[in-house]
DNA sequence: TAATTGAATGCATACGTATGCATTTTAAAC
DNA sequence: GTTTAAAATGCATACGTATGCATTCAATTA
């Protein structure tokens, strides 16, 4: 039964030879309708499957997108942020949707996550998932450029490199829920999350956050700005570290939903009450946001689309065509954390 | 450059055979120590990497492991069940620790799931992950078993049939919960979650809870179990429903962490207090539990070793090995859902 | 020195498919 | 009834690797 059956095996049985039956097969206009029909009857019947590794030598195409997902080193080893969870779920779909397979790899940011997928002739193109903090990332980037891979990277886009890339406007994102709280009649604003050392993203929401403020004649105050990680811990550790300086705030914008979520927990632990003493809004919108106690208020990305995009336009690339980056809007999200 | 490399490229350049690239870049004991590291060193210079295509068809081995993620079809289309996309992750990290690649694919229950992974050789065996509700589903494991398809499968143990399968004692799972909260003085207890249609999963947890009951002499209320797939909508309905029949009750024992957030949340918003008026307890432990307000209790699943199981499992088996169902403990953790 | 052995390498082929080119069959045109 | 074109099929080969078998070479033994 499990005696591998090939296109010979189905040529015999159907009278003719294999490159006829290869042909019908994949619907080659070649072929004479019926004999199609019959060959693929039989095909059918005898469960017979085209050979993927056998296929994929001969055309040179593995009809398989590999999907990068790298993170960063300090984070928990066994957890993974849930935006890039939903992310890939989403990325999942999209490849089905196109017919493609999915081959899911993480990465430890440090390795050789360049990770020949397409070398070996695995995949056809790569996605690339991951906060990239800029220290050796693009040098790996330009890796990639030179050896003329195929690939589409989620996030902002890459001064100087010529990188498709699919992200969320940052900005204004950040631009988006600081008005928000501002609109709340809220005075003095934190901001948690790393902008220094860390992701462009990152920074970019923090731009908005602060352009926002400007706009409003309201202050920016460093010593309010926290760096954080996107997990829950760092987030609370950074709402204590600012408790700690004993500045007056009114509002924290966390770079993160995880980041707002560890720093809601913080300052309830400390005896505020989120949103009467203190606004709190997040960014991402994962599916925890709706279950905090209050609800979070978030800039949502939208996950369907991105995977959708990103899916779309490594394949195109793949065929040859010209692709340009693409930033997305975000869209608030209202819930309780910052009041009515 | 990007000129594809072979091996007779780097045979050519070394000033041997073919034969001798291959053996020497698999450490085959048939080539000369300094002939090995001589080819080795010229085939990383030249960034020279195998085909897998052409490997896998050679060897008939794939090196790749296929997760098939089946959902309830009627889930929301966008969104991954938390718990399964947990399970993802471990699995996808115990594959790379395996040195195997990890094909993903999303399949709706009613489809064609068994999905030809291994027919086509893309894969050298599968892991099966989701709720089966066990209309179809059993057809096709039987279906699996006929041709011969390594697989292992995530879940309760399947009667009659020799599946190999890893999942958590969900009976005794739903006996420590549901004794937990008996021991925090509650007197009248429902139960959340599908159990006549529903998977074997959830029925398994709902015995577990009322051989609870008995041994603590605690009467079972049938009509206090109310049905309910695994979304946080579904729990918020159910829990509307529980409360519209006018029974009393002081405790919830969910059958799942989704389900038990979305009952949360509807006691809160008809005006019970958690854990005060009402004593929740959940299943799984999913990310979100931790930041529910008041915080989950709940059985936790160990992902990371259940992750580590399936991919152990599914490669013993397709070596040839007896391998064995295995069940996991669960692990209650006591947050604040249930008070004290 | 010839015979024997073991290590190292090369030769040839198979894995199963897809496709350019040659060939056959069928229909159309004259 | 012959020529011509079009449609359908078959033949042969290449994709890049891994491995059984034959061969070569150096080292050892008698």
């Amino acid at each position: 039964m499990r005696s591998k059956q090939t296109s010979f095996d189905i040529a015999y049985r159907a009278g003719v030879s294999q490159s006829t039956v290869s042909r019908a097969l994949r619907n080659s206009p070649l072929v004479n309708e019926e004999t199609r029909r019959r060959v693929q009857a039989i095909a059918k019947e005898l469960n017979y499957k085209v050979d993927k590794n056998a296929s994929s030598l001969r055309t040179q195409q593995s009809g398989t997108i590999a999907l990068l997902l790298f993170e960063d080193p300090t984070n928990d080893d066994s957890l993974i942020n849930p935006f890039f969870l939903s992310m890939l779920g989403s990325i999942t779909r999209a490849s089905a949707k196109k017919g493609y397979d999915l081959l899911v790899s993480f990465q430890q940011m440090s390795n050789d996550w360049h990770a020949d997928f397409e070398d070996t002739r695995k995949a056809d193109g790569i996605i690339l998932l991951g906060y990239g903090d800029y220290t050796d990332y693009e040098e790996k980037l330009v890796q990639l450029i030179k050896q003329q891979t195929h690939f589409v990277r989620w996030g902002a886009d890459v001064k100087g490199l010529s990188v498709v890339s699919v992200g969320c406007d940052n900005f204004h994102g950040g631009y988006q829920v600081t008005e928000h709280v501002i609109n709340n009649n809220r005075k003095s604003f934190a901001f948690l999350g790393g902008v220094s050392s860390g992701s462009p993203e990152f920074l970019a929401r923090y731009n908005g956050h602060c352009q926002a403020l400007k706009d409003h004649n309201l202050k920016v105050e460093p010593s309010l700005q926290i760096d954080a990680i996107s997990t829950n811990e760092s987030g609370y550790q950074a709402a204590q570290q600012l408790i700690a300086k004993g500045i007056k705030f009114d509002a924290i914008c966390a770079a993160s939903d995880l980041i707002a979520i560890g720093a809601m927990r913080a300052m309830q632990d400390a005896g505020y009450n989120v949103p009467d003493d203190i606004a709190i809004v997040g960014f991402d919108d994962i599916a925890t946001a709706s279950s905090t106690s209050p609800a979070l208020t978030t800039a949502k990305q939208d996950t369907v689309l991105a995977g959708e995009l990103l899916v779309d336009k490594l394949l195109q690339l793949v065929s040859g065509e010209e692709v340009q980056t693409q930033l997305m809007p975000t869209t608030l999200v209202v819930r309780k954390s910052c009041g009515s």
